[in-house]
RNA sequence: GCGGGUGUGGUGAAAUUGGUAGACACGCUAGACUUAGGAUCUAGUGCCGCAAGGCUUGGGGGUUCGAGUCCCUCCACCCGCACCA
């Protein structure tokens, strides 16, 4: 029988389905035979243009861990499901009146189907829609955890802020240790005399979920408030309207509260080198002095942070961020129009753009400080390189030993005095902490360090300082003016209080709604339906919606316990499971999403909810796989009415401004994704009826010139080649370059599609998509197929015993394969089952001894196949699946060797190749080698100076 | 700007601890079989060279008996930067 991917497929899946062959059960408390196992991919988000080829790679790399890890006897949790609320069904919403319900609940079917496809064992009994109120019940259950609590620096963790009202009753809110935004301190009886409002306002600065003003990217055109990404340029993406950042009242989570334990964790964790440092560079810690400087005139202060408190004697002038509180109220009259026009200046800039800045900017606005060690007065600057969020929002400027002030103070004229000597340190650059202190008073002759120490005691004796760390890390903004999003569960009182909604009245349901639009001032949609949000005595809802990261924090622990209506998950579910030990992904989560979901986990075990420290054991990334887009040139200068396309090796010949690059659907293309890919006439009439503005337009190459109908070639040839741009990007609906997996499947079968995905290359690198190499795979599936049938295609294995030679070829595959498993190395793997095919049908092999195990070896990979033939060899005595199969183990008394082929060099090159005994000494290998009659010629009138023997591996003779 | 990553044949790549560079595939060349081939099989295929041999892992330098692998330096490309998910 032939290899029938298609029919061996289906037979499969449909038997998988109806005896739920991977349905995991949760063991009840206590008992657990196996040990388990949790595998986890990122869920993803079911965009509108459904599965493309780029997302299976990671699944099917987890799969084929997952079905490894439970033929080799773990219970696997392998669960996948949706992170449904997000922006591109709301957008998609606006454009096409869909509800994002809807939208959303169509997509999540076809990604489902899609996935099915590919023959994955999930187990879809623990499903998780991050939409579905019964999940967001205990999101929203989550968020009002951290509204009640704050995090007590002393003991490392978050307690009720109820323990917090108790201690402020009792010693206002002196001897607390806590992650707070309080200014200032209060006692017991301020605390008791407050109103309720003042009360609230001061927790709301211990809160771990808490209310601040925070700016957001406001489009005054389009009404609305836009992501970063739809921010080009300080103009809206889409119409190139102006966008300023705009203040508003928001909800934040006290990440940095946190932000020790999450540097610090990172040791105990399995992540790549690379991710980690992503997540510490994230936090940025780092340790200095946090100062405050008197102002002339006035009697505010202003805070700064510093690291080089050792430098502050060539502190020469200040820079407040251009958002700084005191901006306004220290501009002196003269300076106000130069400010207020440097404000407008950077407001129209997004943050990144303004670190990306080259040139420097600012502006003075007039008042001065003094430098509390020199007592000197010091001009106040503001300048677009302090950023309001970091630190204090406030520097004092060394420009001698900081790079950016010493550009700042070089463009403004300002003062520079040198205050640390290099000279001993040759090489030193200004920002390495090296040095002897000099123009510094006290700290004169004082090595860096020494000196840092010396200034951060100074500070604290004068009481205008004391030593301090500081995070980048910054308190995320939790608050989305969106629809499509989880509610708030919170109800504002008449006198704008915050009350938690109680447990049972979650989940609070997003109203429906058929108006995405927003709602006057940047509010959501929310606030338009005001049945929903005002209510009786005055009280309000809170019409922001949660990010898209609110409800991915936590899903994991929804995927161990489900349909748990009575808490986020079990005890004995959480407790069984644990966390996650195998977690696959793309790198450009490296942040936002894993770095809430350990700082909700650590949150969760902070309450005792789940036991262990971190949710990921063990993460690794996969790359992307691109797409090709492909354009064709069109000439900008041509009539509306008869545009003119170029073949691009036209446009090569024209100047590059004359051209638009069109994108074209690649189904019309011949030799998609190559150097060469051209439309032919059939491809040209294809775009036409799919962009008929264009239907009269012309398209000229070098092969003729086809218009309206008419194909005119003065060489004669018989069909236009119109060559296109292929560039390599991301694979997207609107770049009309998304390659489904059901069609490759619908040609190759899925177990192709695994295999080929995995032999492309490293799982986490990134790489264009290219069925270039998909025949080798499909090749070597029909050929490992055909070791089990005979000339005539009859099912035919033979009970011989193996031969030496067989068992060797088994056994380096079996040892190949299992390390490269460990190890994650899946093309290798795919090779060593290609190595052992070919050279199993070199020796005509069709012996049960060998083809068993190799069946049980290939089937985490192809399983499809791998079932068929284990059913034919009889192997499913008894059991549902191979996957109950037990994984083959490899004997090392196969592979041993007689002999070993040594490569001998002659001062390091390669000269000759030489059998030797496996157990020959080094000395007879040195005399072997220099006796081998190919090595005479290297040898002649030479002096051996050495020989260098490594057994089993190389023999290098030194010669001079 | 800050941070992360990647550079090896015509192409995707392999080389697990510093020890035979290019496994395994794609492509290409030649041949066999066939009515036919975008099927299958066999052989060859890093580059230069008739050969002997020389060169070769982005460029340059270093350490070493030996470097794709370690160190220094330069270059190119890709990704992320807090409201895309």
């Amino acid at each position: 029988m032939d290899y029938n991917p298609r029919e061996i497929e289906n037979k499969w899946k449909a038997y998988w389905k109806e005896h739920e062959v991977y349905k995991v059960e949760n063991p009840a408390s206590g008992e657990s035979e196996k040990p388990k196992f949790y595998v986890l991919d990122m869920f993803p988000y079911p965009s509108g243009a459904g599965l493309h080829v780029g997302h299976p790679l990671g699944y099917i790399a987890s799969d084929i861990f997952s079905r490894y890890k439970r033929m080799s006897g773990f219970n696997v949790l392998h669960p996948m499901g949706f992170d449904a609320f997000g922006l591109p069904a709301e957008q998609y919403a606006l454009e096409t009146g869909i509800h994002p319900a809807k939208s959303t609940s169509e997509n999540m079917e076809r990604y489902r189907t899609q996935l099915d496809n590919l023959g994955f064992s999930f187990d879809w009994s623990r499903e998780v829609q991050t939409c579905n109120p019964k999940y967001y019940k205990w999101t929203q259950w989550i968020f009002l955890q951290l509204f009640d609590h704050y995090y007590d620096n002393q003991e490392n963790k978050s307690k009720p802020i109820t323990d917090l009202v108790q201690h402020f009753e009792q010693n206002g809110n002196a001897g607390i240790d806590a992650a707070n935004s309080q200014e200032g301190s209060f006692t017991a009886e301020e605390w008791n005399a407050m109103s309720k409002q003042d009360q609230e306002e001061v927790l709301m600065n211990y809160r771990l979920a808490y209310r601040k003003i925070g700016y957001v990217n406001w489009c005054e055109e389009l009404g609305t408030v836009l992501a970063n990404d739809q921010v080009k340029d300080g103009v809206s993406e889409r119409g190139g309207y102006p966008v300023i950042q705009k203040a508003m009242k928001q909800w934040y989570l006290r990440i940095t509260a946190y932000a020790e334990r999450l540097l610090n964790d990172l040791e105990e964790i399995e992540w790549t080198d690379a991710l980690k440092t992503i997540q510490s560079n994230w936090i940025g810690r780092s340790e200095g002095a946090s100062m405050f400087f008197d102002i002339v005139g006035s009697d505010e202060k202003i805070e700064i942070f510093t690291t080089r408190p050792d430098t502050i004697f060539g502190a020469t002038y200040m820079v407040l961020a251009p958002e700084h509180d005191l901006v306004e109220q220290l501009t002196t009259a003269d300076q106000k129009q130069a400010v207020d026009d440097y404000i407008s200046y950077v407001k129209a800039k997004s943050e990144v753009e303004r670190q990306a800045e080259k040139e420097v900017t600012g502006a003075f606005i007039g008042a001065y400080a003094i430098n509390p060690f020199t007592n000197e007065q010091i001009p106040i600057w503001i300048g677009e390189y302090v950023l309001k969020d970091y630190g204090t929002g406030a520097i004092m400027a060394v420009p001698s030993d900081d790079e950016r002030d010493q550009r700042f103070a070089k463009k403004f004229g300002l003062q520079i005095i040198d205050v640390v000597d290099k000279s001993k340190y040759p090489g030193a650059t200004l920002s390495d902490k090296v040095g002897v202190i000099i123009n510094s008073g006290f700290m004169n002759g004082m090595e860096v360090p020494e000196a840092i120490t010396a200034a951060c005691q100074k500070a604290e004796e004068m009481g205008i300082g004391k030593m301090h760390i500081n995070y980048k890390l910054r308190d995320a903004n939790f608050g989305r003016q969106r629809y499509w999003g989880e509610p708030f569960p919170v109800i504002y009182d008449a006198d704008g209080l915050v009350h938690g909604l109680p447990l049972e009245e979650l989940p609070l349901m997003l109203p429906d709604t058929d108006d995405f639009k927003p709602t006057k001032g940047g509010r959501s949609p929310l606030a338009r339906l005001e049945d929903w949000t005002n209510l009786s005595d005055g009280r309000s809802r809170e019409t922001d919606t949660m990010p898209a990261v609110a409800g991915s924090s936590w899903y994991y622990l929804r995927y161990m316990d489900p349909d748990n209506e009575d808490a986020f998950a079990g005890q004995n579910a959480v407790n069984y499971w644990q966390d996650v030990d195998l977690y696959v992904g793309g790198s450009e989560h490296a942040v936002a999403h894993l770095m809430y979901a350990r700082f909700w986990h650590k949150f969760l075990h902070d309450k005792g909810l789940v036991p262990t420290n971190e949710p990921f054991k063990k993460l690794i990334n996969q790359g992307m796989i691109q797409g090709v887009i492909e354009f064709i040139y069109l000439d900008k200068n041509s009539p509306e009415d008869a545009r003119r396309f170029v073949s691009a090796e036209i446009a090569a010949q024209e100047p590059d401004g004359d051209f638009a690059k069109i994108p074209v659907h690649i189904d019309y293309v011949t030799d998609y994704g190559s150097d060469k890919s051209y439309l032919n006439l059939a491809g040209i009439k294809q775009f036409i009826d799919w962009r008929p503005d264009y239907a009269n337009a012309s398209f000229e190459s070098a092969t003729g010139t086809y218009k309206s109908g008419v194909f005119d070639s003065p060489g004669g040839a018989a069909d236009i080649t119109f060559v296109t741009l292929s560039e390599v990007g991301k694979m997207s609906k609107s770049k009309f370059n998304v390659i489904n997996p059901d069609d490759v499947i619908e040609q190759y079968g899925a177990d192709c599609f695994r295999m080929y995905e995995m032999f492309l290359g490293p799982i986490e690198q990134s790489k264009p998509w290219d069925t270039k190499g998909i025949s080798g795979v499909s090749s070597f599936l029909r050929k490992f197929w055909g070791l089990f049938f005979d000339a005539q295609g009859t099912f035919s294995v033979s009970e011989e015993p193996a031969s030496k030679e067989e068992m060797k070829i088994l056994h380096t595959a079996i040892k190949k394969v299992t390390t490269d498993i460990e190890r994650f190395s899946f093309n290798t793997c795919v090779s060593a089952f290609m190595v052992a095919t070919n050279d199993l049908r070199k020796l005509n092999c069709n012996k049960r001894a060998v083809l068993d195990p190799m069946v049980r070896l290939v089937a985490p990979f192809a399983p499809h196949a791998a079932e068929e033939l284990w059913l034919r060899l009889g192997g499913m005595d008894g059991m549902k699946t191979v996957q109950e199969a037990g994984f083959p183990q490899f004997d090392e008394k196969y592979l041993v060797e007689d002999s070993i082929t040594y490569p001998i060099s002659i001062n390091g090159k390669k000269r000759a190749l030489a059998d030797f005994p496996a157990d020959a000494s080094k000395e007879d290998l040195e005399r072997d080698a220099l006796a081998l009659e190919e090595m005479q010629k290297w040898l002649e009138g030479k002096t051996v100076r050495k020989v260098i023997v490594v057994p089993k591996r190389m023999i290098n003779i030194v010669v001079g």
